[in-house]
DNA sequence: CCTAACTGCCTCATCAATGTAGCACTTATA
DNA sequence: TATAAGTGCTACATTGATGAGGCAGTTAGG
């Protein structure tokens, strides 16, 4: 009852798609346990990747790749900032939906930090943009909205499961510029 | 060179500090490595606590403790629902700086379940007063500012490190009720 | 002063997870 | 149809963390 071929790439797919899932849920998932739930041996998890820092970084590698997708059809740069920032939290609802991975350990991996650095430069200048066309306060701490934007994001896409990407950062989007409060205080 | 009795409470103190840390940063840290931080000896963290589970679940309880008194002090069922806010907003980041915990590896803790349950509706039933007397907004996806409330505690805690609490709940309340947008849009 | 309470240090058994190896079997592909 | 790629399954060695035992030494409290 060996499968083969065909599934071959598909395994590979549901490994790392439910490695993802299980090590945001608990980092330090057993490889035994994620073989189970992607319905694959233990051994062709070790047959894909050399060992079980090659698999986290294939699941932080895909995450990534779908980051630095979303800030591209984003248009951080060029597009108006109202438009850039509702395309930019859709799309990182989406990623965070589709690759749901423990931050605090990512943060950790060296050799995601040039990558990361270069994302997090890219949302930085685009709310130094926002913030220069009157779309964002200026009497904030410095890197504030940037600190809790990120959270944000990882929140929505969890607890308002029930709304689409595209609604559920109509909520993020409108809470945040305008927050909580039913009227403007002094 | 065994140091002794008046250490004693002073070491179980340590323990459980450093503990809290560590195990916020990684909730697999070793005993060992928690001992070595503490500057206590791995023999010393086991005649204390019986067990892993039984340090993180006193290191939960610690939080869970100062957590309680910060609600207490807020009186979230009588003070003015804007001080209410801020006294709770303020503790609550106090608690986080205090103790800070892996809040997702925490809440799979059964044995906690019952009092985080109180907590939560504590909380829950002030948001509700806090919308009822006007100060909330009502078209809001139910329990969205619950979920978004407790992550925006944390990271305030971690990342406005040179504000007092005092002035980071100032932050936190402010960028909540007003948003980051500079001005309402319609 | 002397006993009881602790601690540090060394050791040891146990267990779970990692990573490897080999064999039998199935299926795409040439 | 034959070959090669890929999988499941059953071991196996190794490593590291857990938890416990024992002993000498130190100090608070009677």
């Amino acid at each position: 009852m060996g499968r083969v071929r065909a599934d071959a790439t598909r395994n590979l797919e549901r490994v790392l798609s439910t490695g993802a899932r299980m090590l945001a849920d608990d980092p330090s998932a057993t490889i035994a346990a994620i073989a189970v739930a992607a319905g694959v041996d233990r051994r062709t998890v070790y047959r894909r990747f050399a060992s079980r820092e090659d698999l986290m970084a294939a699941v932080y590698g895909a995450r990534y790749d779908a980051v630095e997708k979303a800030i591209e059809a984003a248009r951080l740069r060029e597009a108006p900032v109202e438009v850039a920032l509702h395309r930019y939290v859709e799309g990182i609802i989406a990623v965070n939906r589709k690759w749901p991975v423990e931050t605090s350990r990512m943060l950790r991996e060296e050799t995601l930090h040039e990558r990361r650095r270069g994302l997090i430069d890219e949302v930085d200048a685009f709310l130094r943009r926002a913030t220069d066309e009157g779309l964002l306060r200026s009497d904030l701490p410095p890197g504030w909205v940037a600190t809790i934007l990120p959270p944000l994001l990882v929140h929505a896409a969890e607890d308002l499961s029930e709304l689409s990407a595209a609604q559920a950062a109509d909520v993020v989007v409108d809470t945040l510029l305008r927050g909580v409060g039913r009227t403007a205080r002094s």
